[in-house]
RNA sequence: GCACCGCUAGCUCAACUGGCAGAGCAGCUGACUCUUAAUCAGCGGGUUGGGGGUUCAAGUCCCUCGCGGUGCACCA
């Protein structure tokens, strides 16, 4: 050690408090450059993928010899060796495992000691030789030479435990790696997301972006994220909806709009809430709630069929979910009113709903409107009595203050709540289109806010002006897309997030 | 935001009323030419989330901060 470099002593002060493992693997790859070899060469001549050679050869006889000749690269994730034969298994990572056997008779004295001495699990590696079975008939290939395609500098987790849910969502790499399932949530949220554009774009919808950045959050009540501009010299908001410019788009005449995007609200994260979450948006010229929510449940049967073939999913526990046929609607008020036996309507006196949460334990502040109040009441007695896909019609005008008044039910509007797997995964309306009416209902939220509730909405003006230029009378539809995901796969939106926001880790 | 529970080796977890911090996998050394979580022999690996306190003695008790989980609250 007398006659180390200064620079290597460096390394070794430093490694100090770095783990052993990654240490032993950090020397490991700086062998392979004293050697003169590559820990990350930029190319490697790979011939075949292993789906490809899976597909190609997977029902070779035991021991049999194909004289082909393949070049494959991929994850060690497995490997053992019996002294002159070395086997490692070799992972693509969508699940897709082939086989490397590594003998002395093939690669010589030299390659071998390498591969045992330089090959950890977790590598990247890539292998050349001919396609064979091994005696036991798993599928091989049998290797004339092999080399580094990237050397790992951590160790895999076990790969028999699961890994627990903070470190599978912080190191959704190492997710991605250990658990095929990880993998098989990414791709099924592109086929429901994929199915949900093709679905819209084969009924003359276009998909159109509207700001993220806006200079005051609508169209949601929620509190918002907000950041800054140094050039405008402004907070701006991130949108927590993307309502009231689709809306302005409606009014230009782009007559079926749809956006798939992110919202983001200031709020907790549990279980099926994300701060940041993905959203989709359409709107309909001359549609109703009526004829939004028949879309919608296409589109969510449309999506489901993508995804899984079928309308009877399975989920990850085992449990089926049946969403074929025309979905149920049952009456807010009329369904919470047979549920306790006594009649609520939009009219009935606050102390009678308040008495009636006091019964219950819901706690609610005084601020509320007595919608909201029914609103808790119904989530309380209805919702858990639901089994299948429903449709919740019908809610009070003071909690919906974009929508259209019901055309022959007073104190309520033409909005739907669609609940699956007890969740709301979608919600609907008649939209309010009348500016005059528009504007009342937003100057009460503005002046709420005023009050002090946060998230009521402020006055757009430039909102109403469209609006004064007359919009159409529309059907619109909310739908959470993490929550479709949700209801397709019985999964926590976090895993449908492939990288959901995580509180920073200290002593990084 | 509030309450409760948790944080120990690279990973998954043990450690009684305070009394020498351990196992499996992974790693290292050696053996083994058809293995499948290979096997056999041996060995190393810890600031017990951070900081402070009580005590002869703290993974364990107290305070505090951080992160996570669950429930409540808010929301889709």
């Amino acid at each position: 050690m007398s006659d180390v470099p200064l620079i290597a002593l460096a390394i070794v002060s430093d490694e100090l408090d770095v783990p052993e493992q990654v240490q032993i693997r950090r020397h490991k790859r700086q062998t392979l450059l004293d050697r003169g070899l590559q820990a990350y060469p930029v190319s490697l001549p790979i011939t075949v993928s292993i789906a490809q050679l899976r597909e190609q050869y997977g029902h070779l006889e035991a021991e049999a010899e194909t004289g082909v000749t393949v070049g494959i690269a991929g994850r060690v994730i497995f490997s053992r060796n019996t002294g002159k034969l070395a086997f490692a298994t070799i992972s693509a990572g969508s699940g897709e495992t082939i086989q490397a056997m590594v003998s002395l008779g093939q690669v010589g004295e030299e390659s071998l000691a390498d591969w045992k001495a330089l090959v950890d699990l977790g590598d990247q590696i890539f292998v050349q030789g001919e396609v064979i079975s091994s005696k036991r008939g798993e599928l091989s290939v049998f290797v004339d030479s092999w080399s580094m395609a990237a050397k790992s500098l951590r160790p895999l987790p076990v790969a028999h435990k699961e890994m627990n849910e903070e470190s599978r969502v912080r190191q959704r790499y190492v997710d991605l790696i250990m658990r095929p399932e990880a993998q098989a949530m990414a791709r099924t949220r592109v086929k429901a997301v994929s199915a949900l554009r093709t679905s819209l774009s084969n009924r003359d919808y276009l998909e159109i972006e509207t700001p993220m950045l806006q200079t005051q959050p609508g169209g949601a009540t929620a509190r918002p994220f907000i950041t800054h501009s140094n050039a405008f010299g402004i907070d701006l908001y991130l949108r927590i909806a993307p309502e009231l410019f689709l809306k302005r788009a409606v009014v230009g005449g782009l007559d079926r709009v749809f956006e798939i995007n992110r919202n983001f609200r200031n709020e907790g994260a549990d279980s099926t809430h994300s701060p940041e979450f993905a959203m989709l948006e359409f709107y309909q010229a001359y549609a109703d709630y009526q004829e939004m929510a028949t879309i919608t449940r296409e589109l969510i049967q449309e999506a489901a069929q993508a995804v899984a073939g079928s309308l009877t999913l399975i989920h990850f526990d085992g449990s089926e979910h049946d969403l074929s046929g025309v979905w149920p609607q049952i009456d807010l008020y009329g369904s919470l009113s047979q549920a306790i036996d006594q009649d609520l309507t939009p009219e009935t006196p606050r102390a009678v709903l308040e008495s009636l949460c006091k019964a219950v334990d819901i706690k609610f502040a005084p601020t509320w409107v007595n919608g909201k109040l029914v609103e808790e009441l119904f989530e309380h007695y209805v919702i858990p009595t639901f089994t299948g896909p429903t449709f919740v019609m019908d809610f009070p005008v003071d909690t919906s203050p974009l929508t259209r008044d019901h055309r022959s039910k007073s104190g309520v509007v033409e909005k739907w709540d669609l609940y699956v797997n007890g969740f709301e995964l979608a919600t609907g309306y008649s939209e309010l289109v009348d500016p005059v009416i528009q504007r009342e209902r937003l100057v009460e939220q503005a002046s709420l806010g005023e009050k002090g509730d946060k998230e009521a909405m402020p006055l757009d003006e430039d909102f109403l002006r469209a609006l004064e230029h007359g919009m159409p009378p529309s059907g619109g539809v909310g739908m959470g897309v993490d929550r479709l995901l949700m209801a397709l796969t019985g999964q926590g939106i976090r895993e449908t997030i492939l990288f959901p926001l995580v509180k920073p880790e200290r002593d990084q």
